[in-house]
DNA sequence: CATGAATGAGAGTTCATTCAT
DNA sequence: CATGAATGAACTCTCATTCAT
């Protein structure tokens, strides 16, 4: 209606995306990708249809940008809590970090683990995932190696297997998974 | 095709619903339940679409029969290796046992990871799949009851979570991931 | 199984075809001729659904078997009360012979009627319908005629349209319709 | 298509109901509603398959939409004609409405005599068409009371019932049928 | 910038009919 | 004579995507 400036623009193309995935984040983790349709988004969204398609070229691509988006995020908390000299606190603080990111995106690392076990949706993400996944394997690696570990990779893959593990059996049964208990459990096995 | 004994008629059945839940198993794991269409399942199992209902009621139905079939085998193990007195021997078997498995059933074990990360796909299930799942929690929590664990079912859940995130792990990128090296790490942490 | 005479032979092919076509009446009249397919038919008369093909050449033949069969009867009534010379006595026969019909044969006027709504279903029909019609026109013609009717050809129309209409209605609404108060009124109206 | 006033858009979605549903009209008069395909519909009305679905939720809801709105015109003769006092010029009113809007609506009549026949398909409509038709036979009743009948609503059964079989009979038979004849005969046998 | 009517491909499912047994 | 497994066309309905307004 009235002139805006270019960043104007950009911000409110953020903010539109940010209504749209936000709606199609409850949507797929409750019926998953395939089952939610574009309308039930526009509805969820209170946008029309068409709009979508003004923000995000398809359905995929719309999945792509919510996945890719929080994806950075998941993966930046070993970055950020690691840095690059690793320490018992900073290692401590990640796992902690982590527990705590979990709660809260229960629903995006639903539609996450879902999509890992799909090898035709996860083609729409699998370098990019791979590239951030491998980034971490390393960076935690050197945690591992500075603890004396002989295999520092295999220690990293046991490591953050035991973490998915615990968010996936989390997220289905979240009323009785002992979640506190697995926290203090895994911190007991790697800090003493 | 008939009349024929009704043995025959049995077994007949019996086969057919194997070479339709074979090539169903494949596309699934390969697609996700939802991207599979009844025509694909038709044409790997080399039937006209219509065949597929004379055996299944459904496509969910399908899954059920795919999923349920398999699950017993897969809850089994637990239950077949600890027996009533668990001990350390059997401990050990039934995690040989299942990383054994997990390496023949890979494709089963990718729908059935995409199954619980569905809510909507999962209401078929959840009764199925959580009974049985809690009876194996309780024979496992005898096991580390005798091992002297304070809160032995936590600590069911926490080594369950540890096999779930192991096999998921390797599921995703069976070429990478150190199986072996988890397996070993993480008999080495229970069993001395 | 053991040598027939060929009357056995026609006897017996008789008989199967009047247990189909008993099993096909009742799930005609409930759920219509399209909607009630030959799986029913065949589980509903305790036969497989090939042998109905043995005794019929298609869903169509059958329904023509079914009405062509029951049409003798319906229009014969009116023959054998009427007679060459037609009565008061005779008529008043007619009419009492009809209504006794009808509560009898309330599945078969239920798909007849259905039929004859249906031009597409009323084609496999037409001819032996409509011919049989005319010619029991005429005979109830004769009848008019002789009471000094002017147009006894319209009049015999508009005597079985009101015959139509209220077994139409009875069909329809049979616990509440006053059949016996329609049968003495069209009585009183034609013979004082 | 959009945005438009709210005004247009259900404006034209009146209209384009109306398409839908004059041509479903026409071909579930040749053909019957069973077998009368929604692709047939799109094709008759020029539209998309998936077009009608905008517009109906459903095939039943489609027929449902096609018989009450009408059968409210059709119900609503006696009302209108007869209206609170009747007299013999309002009932000799009704019936020639009757005689003219069974001419023109001669493809409705053919449907809903031929639901009437199906009770599978009557239970769409069964509380609507019974309440309305039990409605005009309580106004009906009212003038056959006022003329004298021991029992109006009886002799209300039977006029209608003479009046459907008339109109069925027409439809099955336009070109040979009597109509005017059995119009001129109604009146004399109620009017003297 | 925003709408939702319109499309058309394809989904799951049913069913008349055939035919090896 | 009798069976029901097998087929394939057709059905109702859904949905990602487009585009006139």
């Amino acid at each position: 209606m009235s002139p805006r400036t270019e960043e104007q623009l950009i911000k409110h193309k953020a903010e539109k995306r940010k209504v749209i995935t936000q709606a199609a984040l409850k949507l797929f983790s409750e019926e998953g990708f395939q089952s939610t349709s574009i309308s039930k988004i526009a509805k969820e969204a209170g946008v029309s249809k068409g709009l979508i398609y003004t923000y995000f070229e398809s359905k995929e691509e719309l999945l792509r940008f919510l996945i890719l988006d929080t994806i950075d995020e998941m993966f930046g908390i070993a970055e950020v809590s690691l840095g690059i000299n690793p320490t018992d606190e900073s290692f401590e603080k990640m796992i902690s970090d982590y527990f705590d990111w979990v709660q809260i995106n229960r629903a995006f690392l639903q539609i996450y683990f879902g999509i890992l076990m799909q090898p035709s949706v996860m083609k729409l993400f699998e370098k990019e995932i791979m590239a951030k996944a491998y980034n971490v394997f390393e960076r935690m690696s050197v945690y591992f190696k500075n603890k004396g570990f002989e295999d520092p990779l295999s220690e990293t893959r046991f490591f953050i297997s035991i973490l998915d593990g615990i968010y996936m059996n989390y997220i289905m049964d979240s009323e009785n998974y002992p979640l506190a208990k697995a926290k203090s459990r895994i911190l007991t096995m790697y800090l003493k």
